[in-house]
RNA sequence: GCCUCCGUAGCUCAGUGGAUAGAGCAACGGCCUUCUAAUCCGUCGGUCGCAGGUUCGAAUCCUGCCGGAGGCACCA
């Protein structure tokens, strides 16, 4: 039985015994959901479902937990159920019904674990979305490797999901970045307001690379000079970072380019954020103020109205924002998920103002998620940028697995010191090694079964009965809603903290119990039903490393 | 000043209103004749920032205060 069935055979009886009260509530499988309880006398599975109802249907809650457990006591699988405490309801199965996991783990190899909690859903996931103006940076890395992971988590619970970085390759920057490029190109001194870092010096060798014509062009049209260089500089750095993001295993379905947004139609038509503004001020919500065009986004809540078109006339980062959200609810998305950092956490307001004003429904269709910024301890400084330490060399120096892994096994919302030395060491306080080496074990017994003779022409499931298997299965049993929790919540790090304590029990069942016989003793059934939940273990193990975004070697 | 997030063991941190608050590291002590000991077992370690409130039950929800990080542009 997993915990699902559980859930639902509960539902069933609370659902019984609250009409047989006369009550007309309605009782639903997350109102009995089990959790596994932190105390092994407390059984398997354990749910406060009598206490959370007894209330609502004028019973006592533990004489209500005592109608549960009996006839909870009838269902197939079910050994014991008593009544505790206060009203909770403690599960035990009997072995067989356990064991079975590991047969439906093996069966269902990657799509264990895989539901359709969030099937359905079609969700925008934005993050990262640097500046093409330089390399990704520390600053980059956790929220790459976090949405990145999300993105996974979300697929596997069901979601269609499109990735998206959002390109700002429009405005002063770019122009700042191409004059600093242009500087380096033809050997000049730095303008005032330049981009810093030793990359621009690359750059502009490059630059000079691909187009050898370009100090001569410099010197009789320099606007045109300028005009290609910040082109090329631009290419030639948004290709570095889409390199630094697939060596980190990051993986982007779409990269926009907030220069489509100002660019006006092949026919004429108006650009997407001219057409934007016109919209808004379709469902009344632009006004004109100082020379200014205005979007009222304090009417969702926002602290202060917001500038579209400046009294110069040009458009403000906003209203490329603006056009930028309307573009994907064009594409049909429902939730839009902005994964931003701490310091742009301003944007909250005004982002779900706009999908107001489009009218989005602001409580279901917009997500804007906060994180706080990592630093790094013991992080030397970058050969090439000064005090930044690119990704680049992060993952020269910790590899992408480490570093992706420990970026991955924290809530955003917590602020996060990392220790590179901690990070890069091989030794048991790093987790990440800690649960690859449990993957690479799980291997190692498969190798070492097969030269031993054992096969899996045996499955009996009612063998697995020493403690060190029961804790296993349950693992193995839980990860299926681990799965559906982070998805819900989008929180990843929950993944990496299953994983821990997976292969915690992985390790202590290896340490209790043995696959392949010692000595004399002969291959037995108890063996080959073993080496299925050795291979459950490592099959989830596996899926679970996926998801974040990590290798799972089959040696160390 | 206003807003967001954070405050849990010496350190880094988990903890979706539930039972005696957990893990790893650090410290100390055990297990290699073993399917690889990068594992495992034991001991030590707590005013869950403080004070109220909500209820059968609060680290978790609400209010106030203290401390830390960040944010409050016709910048990008």
């Amino acid at each position: 039985m997993t915990p699902q069935e559980l859930s639902q055979a509960l539902a069933a009886i609370l659902a019984d015994l609250v009409a047989a009260r006369g009550s007309d509530i309605e009782v639903t499988e997350q109102d009995t959901q089990v959790e596994r309880p932190k105390n092994r006398d407390h059984g398997d599975w354990a749910s406060n479902a009598a206490m959370k109802f007894a209330k609502r249907v004028g019973a006592n809650p533990r004489e209500l937990a005592e109608e549960i457990v009996a006839r909870a006591l009838q269902i197939d699988g079910i050994a014991h159920a008593e009544v505790a405490g206060p009203g909770f309801i403690n599960l035990t199965l009997d072995a067989a019904s356990a064991g079975e996991t590991a047969r439906r783990v093996v069966e269902q190899g990657e799509r264990y674990g895989r539901s359709d909690v969030l099937a359905g859903q079609s969700i925008n996931l934005e993050f990262v979305s640097a500046n093409p103006t330089g390399p990704l940076h520390m600053g980059h890395t956790r929220w790459a490797a976090l949405g990145d992971s999300t993105a996974r988590v979300l697929r596997a619970a069901g979601a269609q999901v499109t990735s998206e970085y959002y390109i700002n390759d429009a405005g002063s920057q770019m122009n700042k970045f191409g004059r600093s490029v242009l500087a380096a190109v033809l050997g000049e001194d730095a303008p005032e307001d330049a981009y810093p870092g030793e990359y621009i010096q690359e750059l502009g060798r490059k630059v000079r690379e691909q187009l050898p014509y370009i100090v001569e062009l410099a010197a009789s049209d320099r606007a045109q000079a300028l005009e290609e260089v910040q082109e090329a500089a631009y290419q030639t750095q948004l290709a570095e970072i889409k390199d630094s993001l697939e060596r980190f295993n990051v993986h982007f379905d779409v990269y926009f380019s907030e220069r489509s947004l100002h660019e006006a139609g092949p026919d004429g038509s108006p650009s997407p954020i001219s057409s934007a503004i016109d919209r808004l001020r379709e469902q009344g919500y632009v006004f004109e103020e100082d020379d200014a065009i205005w979007v009222r986004t304090t009417a969702f809540g926002d602290d202060k109205d917001r500038v579209f078109t400046r009294g110069n006339g040009v458009y403000t980062y906003f209203a490329a924002d603006a056009a930028y959200y309307l573009s994907k609810m064009d594409r049909g998305f429902g939730e839009k998920i902005y994964l931003l950092g701490a310091d742009h956490h301003g944007y909250i307001g005004r982002l779900t103002a706009i999908a107001g004003a489009a009218g989005d429904n602001i409580e279901t269709d917009i997500s804007v998620l906060i994180g706080q910024l990592v630093n790094l301890n013991g992080a030397r400084l970058s050969k090439r940028a000064g005090n930044i330490i690119e990704l680049d060399d992060l993952l020269e120096w910790l590899g992408s697995d480490a570093l992706r892994y420990w970026l991955a096994r924290y809530p955003a919302d917590s602020p996060l010191s990392l220790d590179g030395e901690k990070v890069r060491s091989r030794t048991n306080d790093n987790p990440v090694f800690y649960v690859q080496y449990a993957h690479a074990r799980t291997c190692a017994v498969d190798r070492n079964a097969e030269a031993a003779g054992i096969d899996r022409s045996a499955f009996a499931p009612e063998l697995l009965t020493h403690a060190t298997e029961t804790e296993l299965l349950g693992k193995l049993q839980q990860y299926p809603g681990i799965v559906a929790g982070a998805a819900e919540l989008r929180e990843p790090h929950r993944i990496a903290r299953f994983l821990e304590e997976l292969a915690g029990a992985y390790h202590r069942w290896y340490d209790n119990c043995r696959v392949i016989p010692l000595g004399e003793e002969p291959v037995a059934d108890l063996h080959r039903t073993r080496l299925w939940l050795n291979d459950a273990a490592g099959q989830v193990l596996r899926n679970g490393l996926d998801l974040l975004g990590v290798s799972a070697p089959e040696r160390l």
